[in-house]
DNA sequence: GATATGTATGTTATACTATAACATGTCAAG
DNA sequence: CTTGACATGTTATAGTATAACATACATATC
């Protein structure tokens, strides 16, 4: 088992939730999230296949939001489909096996920085630079789910989203 | 001010979560919304006009989530204008006002049942029989802006939806 | 190795969602 | 009565997503 430290104790910019805006290197992030995924890609019988291994790198490398359109322009360069279901299924394989995330409201799709780990994702979307961040959303989620208990609704997935303004353009509004 | 009790405390249908699911008077919440909205328009010295009205009218009448382009459809039929950018200004409209929600992960809107209450919303979705309930989230947005205090984030509007399966059809799976 | 089976990808076409941009109308203040 | 702000009408187009079917590729079994 290579992965007995969670991600957030060994990554410097994932570390703590000050830091998720923060510079940090990032391609340790990068490589470690993609090891991760392989290793559960095998562990669950799924198959990381060339094009959503391309797409969760493409995710990785760009670190932002990215639509769907904007990765099947990136695929179609390097030689994959160029039709939209291309990007749509590699992307709707990673969303199911955790491996990356989508932002409704951006329409947008993000790699996840902890893949594995049983983690609600909660995202901090600047109006202003657009940057997106991943919130530990574990207490968000509890209330969630103690919330929709109480009416009797069974929470199989959530998307919770935040708008508003990232520290740096809080600063300079 | 002819709002003194809060609308959770006279809707039966309303008062407690578990009974969102629930039948209930629903002609009532529905005036009761509506006049709410008519008075805080007022308060507010912006406009309900008959458009916006009566897209808030078609919301609350149909009591479920809606897409633009249904709601156009009713309002093309009474004889309001045809084309998308009419259903959208409107929705727009009530949803600045909070007197309407958008449901990103449905490209939808609907109506909110306690416009003027200063709630954060948070949407149970079933994904069975599609019933759209509206949740109380107060705590679930506490825990959110403290997360999002913890990265030095100032949230302005969220998003909270969640999918899963209802009471009803929790039973029949 | 041949073949069957399930899964993944290629491809075409189309459906659905949303907004830009500009013209016109309406209302209320000065 | 005209000016300015806001609302609506209208045309056109941009952007997002999926259905449906054909083909290829893997693995398991005979």
């Amino acid at each position: 088992m290579p992965h007995d430290t969670p991600h957030v104790e060994a990554c410097p910019g994932c570390q703590t939730p000050d830091l998720a805006f923060a510079q940090h290197d990032h391609g340790h992030c990068s490589t470690d999230a993609l090891t991760r995924a392989e290793a559960l890609a095998v562990a669950r019988g799924v198959r990381l296949t060339p094009v959503r291994r391309r797409v969760l790198e493409i995710l990785l490398e760009e670190h932002k939001a990215m639509g769907a359109y904007d990765v099947l322009t990136r695929l179609a360069a390097e030689g994959f489909g160029n039709q939209p279901p291309v990007a749509y299924r590699a992307l709707e394989f990673l969303e199911d096996q955790g491996f990356a995330h989508r932002i409704r409201r951006l329409n947008a799709f993000t790699a996840c920085m902890h893949p594995g780990e049983d983690h609600a994702p909660a995202f901090l979307i600047c109006r202003v630079c657009d940057t997106v961040a991943e919130a530990p959303a574990a207490p968000v989620m509890a209330a969630l789910t103690k919330a929709a208990t109480q009416s009797g609704f069974v929470i199989e997935r959530a998307n919770i989203e935040a708008l508003g303004l990232c520290p740096a353009c809080v600063g300079t509004a």
